[in-house]
DNA sequence: CGGCCGTCTGTACATTTGTACAGGAATGTG
DNA sequence: CACATTCCTGTACAAATGTACAGACGGCCG
């Protein structure tokens, strides 16, 4: 029964995305993530080799899920026909990331980790190029002279005005809400 | 002698910063802190309430001496005449932050930790604001119809870049230097 | 049935950590 | 000089933490 193996670890690896996405990595003990997941304190040694094992797999996790549904999201941003639908588009997915804070603080806290990490940085860089990509699809579409480096800009900006987001959670949907005729400028700039 | 007061202060805000660029927030307890710091255990309890006040007056205390960074940095910065002279500024600036990454790392760990905790909130907001207003004029000077927003969105693309250049830690100043054509492009499309 | 094996869990233990606090050293004050 | 006050540090201890591991449980084969 590899399938209950595997949900009993997702369980556990999404647990510790919660705790992170609560109170940052370092909220991340053995202890703590068996109590979020509902499983006893020996389970979280048994699936993982120790906490920096169970940290590594848990941004690697969501770092493989979050590049699935850029893939996912690409091919949707293709059909764009217009610099304010997709700066629209982008918006609405920056505002839901703000809404549901956990996987967006967690590619942050993925940053950070893969800057001391070195096995963190290919989830960190094969995240960041899905990102890319999902955007580049757009720009093309909307006759950019350069889709890659145009996406490369855009979603750096995002990026940073996410940061910003962040910071401000007495309502960060509604700061990322802010950024909408930004983005909405600079995609227009960039392909005009 | 609050003047030797304030150095021994300062001496253990530093350790604990340096700490932060090397393993992160949750490297600062005070006994790594103290040993960083070459100070005693009993002076990080002395001089600091708790372990969480220790981590947010080192997060204030750079947010502070990064503010009055780009203050002397935003008088120079008005003083270019071309994009290329601004994206030049802007990517040097970028290259040494990566080189030397405590306080471009203790940027961001501030940004999750004020996520969290409100109390951190002003430091990052003056911060960004400092960021933002040391672009404003030099984005005005090149005749931007909107400065602050331009300032904005490029302040989002270098911390977004600026983020993608930690996360390959082999030579973060090498990826910094490959975004001077991107920061290029951007300003001068803005401006143009 | 008995034996075996992989899955799983409760417990135990050495470390690490936050923090309180008694008292030492230094400095000022009469 | 005695004394008070403030600054500082070593030590102690409770709590939290990482991790090893003995053994329970459940299926499966002979």
């Amino acid at each position: 029964m590899e399938q209950a193996t595997a949900s009993r670890r997702e369980q556990i690896l999404e647990a510790a995305l919660r705790l992170i996405g609560r109170s940052g990595r370092s909220a991340v003990t053995h202890r703590a993530v068996a109590e979020e997941a509902g499983v006893p304190l020996g389970s979280t040694t048994y699936y993982f080799d120790s906490r920096d094992d169970l940290l590594r797999q848990a941004l690697e996790h969501v770092a493989a899920s979050e590049v699935e549904r850029y893939r996912r999201r690409g091919e949707e941003l293709r059909s764009v026909r217009s610099a304010r639908e997709l700066a629209d588009r982008l918006t609405d997915d920056l505002v839901a990331a703000a809404r549901d804070r956990v996987a967006y603080i967690a590619e942050y806290e993925l940053w950070l980790e893969a800057g001391q990490r070195p096995e963190l940085r290919e989830a960190a860089q094969t995240w960041c190029d899905a990102e890319q990509r999902s955007v580049a699809g757009a720009m093309e579409a909307l006759g950019s002279s350069d889709p890659a480096k145009d996406a490369s800009l855009v979603v750096a900006a995002i990026d940073g005005l996410g940061e910003r987001a962040l910071a401000r959670e007495d309502d960060p949907a509604k700061a990322a809400e802010e950024f909408r005729p930004e983005l909405h400028r600079l995609i227009e700039r960039l392909v005009g």
